[in-house]
DNA sequence: CGAATATTCGCAATCGATTACCCCCGATTT
DNA sequence: AAATCGGGGGTAATCGATTGCGAATATTCG
């Protein structure tokens, strides 16, 4: 097709492509006058950089790979999109990878990348992820990795995290000062560091504020609507059911105050709901739901930087660990300040 | 680093790095033992093909573009997991670009996508983009592509699209069904195809069932809740306030509930109000909203089934363009039959 | 058994760009 | 005037894989 090589130029010109090649690098062996001739020549013939070449040659592809499990929940588009955003004007393209949760498919994805020879690879782990041979290949091939939310402890391995403990103590600690007395938990699957200290802040916040644990307030759930729809059932059937509920998933949460909205039993006046993402139709439901913004385009970003520094930094392997502190957004769900009054009005993010 | 090329199996073996190559590719110029010997010793020694020089030397780098305004709509999202779904199976990869709605950004991803050589391009072109002459320049580089949802009309282009049309229709009917009467129209920026068809399918409606047309009863809208709130407000200041709106955005159909339910005007009894896109949150608003699904999933399936087509019809291009069914989702904020005494606790779907 | 035909494989060019190494020539030095 | 130096630029190898053109060996046939 349409292409022009330094060759072309170098014949055009009658000289020899490695001096196009290094006039258009600003080597400083070329005279300024060869350099400008060749510049211009190139830009008038349309010339541009063959990426596939330099890439083969420099062993650099200048593309980086993204591990997700869905590419359309709102927590990881987002994320990409802050890594997209960061990393595009340092010239770097995005290839973006599922793996359904599935460890296998993890594995096959990894080698997919490194294959594809990219200069990075951005990852939050699958849940089924236990053995880790393929994220040792990666960091034998010395090809930067960052886990973003979802990290294994691996060392060498850097990662930006939100911190988990503190969300799940604020969110905790909110329901508490609302008067609660009697504090629920919505359990994930402690394999994931970040359900296993949502849980530990959950029970640290009951400690300092001495309150009771029990067994029963805690119900393992699965992210799903109808998973907290069975869950609170199964709660409020308890001699003593609780006040307050603390989901590590918003769907679970909506499950919910769904259910207890149809039992008459009122939110928050009876019992006080938060939940854990910050998803999108937690702004519009009634009430409005108290969760917790986990910033994933800031993470996005973060994880970006960390990358670059790690590129920049040459041999030198660096280990990050960021942690971002989460935000407690305050919604009606758990606020029993004054609920009667208030207009449900508020809380609309334009988009 | 790890790499294992065709030239040390050669080595190893004694044979050229010719014979490996050919034995690898299942050439039948090559014995079968001959193939097998080498089949063997590459699995043995962690042979991986270099994807960088394949492309390099063959031009396809079995990579895709794909460019949407931002990745982190769930519209968008879901197309691209329908894309990288599809694709991933056919050993494609998967690039995003983000446009942020700007057209001069959407033609300097199309020059980094190009420069990449990739295989083929996915867009869903910006609101503001007016010249077409980068696109042009894909079609004489001879790669495919695919537009989705928001199409330009260029000849030798294949596109998938909802039939948008029809999906105004469909959403307008229902609320003269509904026994609505005056029904006024959210319209979006008819620059774009999209915008348009369905405010012409609003107006087919009306002429259809012999309703008024009124210049008042059309607001322009931008997208936001915010915008929506305004435009609700506007027209039940008019002195014959309408009965039902049909609106292009989901956002703003949330701002008009919102409004409405604030004025103490009743949702779907005074006022019935459909919503367009399905985005996650509509399933969870009270009332619940009646909306469009665009299929986006569906959508990136068929998008990367029509380029797939194209690259095997090889030199012939094809263009073909698929226009996509809607579908009316009648949930509560429409449905006048019975919203009385059905308790609000359906539509949920399971995440 | 010699020639014709198949079979199996090697040589070297190619895809573009980069770069180590070497060379040429004018200018300065002694 | 011979020796030295350095600016400017060319030669060719290299990154890995593919493939047209032959060439060498093996097989078949008359």
């Amino acid at each position: 097709m349409n292409k022009v090589t330094i060759y072309d130029i170098s014949k055009k010109l009658n000289i020899s492509a490695a001096t196009v090649s290094r006039a258009l690098n600003n080597n400083p062996k070329i005279s300024i006058k060869t350099r400008e001739l060749v510049l211009r020549t190139a830009a008038e013939m349309n010339y541009e950089q063959n990426t596939l070449a330099l890439a083969l040659k420099s062993g650099k592809s200048h593309t980086v790979g993204i591990l997700v499990p869905y590419m359309d929940r709102s927590f990881f588009s987002s994320v990409i999109r802050g890594i997209e955003e960061e990393l595009y004007p340092h010239g770097y393209r995005v290839i973006i990878c599922q793996t359904r949760d599935d460890a296998q498919s993890e594995v096959q994805n990894i080698n997919t990348l490194l294959n594809a020879q990219v200069d990075g690879i951005f990852m939050s782990v699958s849940k089924t992820t236990k053995d880790t041979s393929h994220i040792d290949r990666v960091l034998q091939k010395g090809v930067p990795l960052v886990f973003f939310d979802r990290k294994k402890n691996i060392k060498g391995v850097s990662s930006v995290t939100i911190d988990d403990f503190s969300a799940a103590y604020m969110s905790v600690e909110h329901l508490i000062r609302q008067g609660c007395k009697r504090i629920a938990h919505f359990k994930g699957d402690i394999h994931l560091e970040i359900y296993k200290d949502r849980y530990e802040g959950y029970l640290k916040a009951l400690e300092d504020y001495n309150l009771p644990f029990s067994e029963d307030y805690v119900v393992q759930i699965n992210s799903k609507v109808v998973s907290g729809t069975a869950a609170v059932k199964k709660l409020m059937q308890l001699p003593s059911p609780p006040d307050g509920i603390f989901s590590v998933s918003d769907f679970t949460a909506l499950g919910a105050i769904q259910y207890l909205k149809k039992s008459g039993i009122r939110v928050p006046e009876d019992v006080c709901i938060s939940g854990f993402s910050n998803e999108s139709f937690t702004q519009y439901t009634e009430p409005t739901m108290t969760t917790i913004d986990q910033t994933p385009i800031k993470m996005g970003k973060t994880s970006a930087r960390v990358f670059l520094e790690q590129i920049e930094a040459e041999t030198v392997v660096i280990e990050k660990k960021v942690v971002l502190p989460p935000q407690l957004l305050i919604r009606d769900s758990s606020d029993r300040r004054n609920h009667r009054d208030t207009p449900r009005f508020h809380g609309i993010k334009s988009f």
